[in-house]
RNA sequence: GGUCGAGUAGCUCAGUCGGCAGAGCACACGCCUGAAAAGCGUGGGGUCACCGGAUCGACGCCGGUCUCGACCA
């Protein structure tokens, strides 16, 4: 008998990797899980300052896995990079944490045009690439560059390079207004369903959140005002600004890229997009 | 009712001696290779509460009106 192939989930979120973070990251639930199998959920602590390498050998690893099986993977989730990292062939070139350390102790001191020049002496292109005041960027190229001997830029032929892929993509897309409306309903949805409770719960466990976790939507600005810097009321008003504002960055980094194919919500993204999808799978 | 203060971008507020209207945030747009729910940049936006006056020229000075706040009665 021939065997059917069957959907699992591999959901590409930056934060859904940590454990005990559930209601903020809009996790999916018990009960989906059961239906189907979901895999890059809880990964680590959120005392773990996790990374897109990690994942994605997490990730490409559970696409193999999934295969095998004769099933198909659905990769679901709003992380630009670690999406692109699993679709693309990218390389990516490492780490060298000493080096790391000496260019930040460096770019906390000298102005940060010194060391784009001195990026753009080691490897022009990627230096053409960036902002010349963005400090992060380049004492990353900057590591690389003198970690691995060789131009940043030549891993990989960069985020600007479309390529075919073996996925079909798709973007759900909401009209900005009913966007903004459904976001400030779903950041009061988590608080009435214990977001503040499984914060203050999470900074009981872990004093020292790692970096990453500790910018999370929503664990940002709750954990501040439990450490009294803002009112709970305006904690939650920017909890609904933050989200609304990181969700029209997702909608421009995933827009400039041609392969993705758009489809309009208006009222329910399941009824209005699955058809579509069928379509073009077909 | 009286005195004082305030009224400038969507919001919070700068604006020196009268000489082209400013900032931060928001918003729009763009960038990004081991923090990516992060980081960086560009841009649009004004009846300077209103009416009048003096001046070559007013957000600013003079007179009046309205609104808000504090204090006095």
């Amino acid at each position: 008998a021939a065997v059917v192939p069957r959907f699992e989930v591999v959901a590409v979120d930056a934060m859904q990797v940590y454990r005990g973070m559930d209601i903020g990251t809009a996790k999916p639930t018990a009960a989906d899980r059961a239906a189907v199998p979901h895999h890059g959920l809880d990964l680590v602590d959120p005392d773990h300052d996790f990374a897109v390498a990690e994942f994605t050998a997490i990730a490409a690893a559970a696409i193999t896995d999934i295969a095998a099986r004769g099933n198909r993977a659905v990769l679901v989730g709003g992380t630009g990079l670690y999406l692109r990292t699993l679709t693309d062939p990218m390389d990516m070139p490492g780490s060298w944490p000493d080096l790391r350390a000496v260019v930040e102790a460096r770019a906390a001191v000298e102005p940060i045009a010194d060391l784009h020049a001195e990026l753009a002496a080691l490897d022009p292109l990627a230096a053409s690439r960036m902002e010349p005041s963005n400090t992060r960027r380049i004492v990353r190229a900057l590591e690389v560059c003198l970690g691995s001997g060789r131009p940043f830029s030549s891993f990989g032929p960069g985020l600007q390079s479309y390529p075919p892929v073996a996925f079909l993509q798709v973007g759900l897309r909401w009209e900005r207004p009913v966007l903004a409306r459904r976001i400030e309903q779903r950041v009061h949805r988590m608080m009435a369903e214990g977001l503040l409770a499984e914060v203050t719960g999470l900074a009981d466990r872990y004093p020292r959140w790692s970096r990453t976790a500790r910018q999370a939507l929503g664990y940002k600005e709750l954990v501040d005002h439990l450490e009294g810097a803002v009112s709970l009321d305006e904690a939650v008003a920017s909890i609904v600004l933050r989200t609304r504002q990181f969700a029209v960055r997702q909608e421009r980094w995933f827009r400039r890229d041609p392969r993705v194919q758009w489809i309009d919500i208006h009222d329910d993204p399941v009824a209005e997009a699955l058809p579509v999808i069928g379509t073009l799978l077909s």
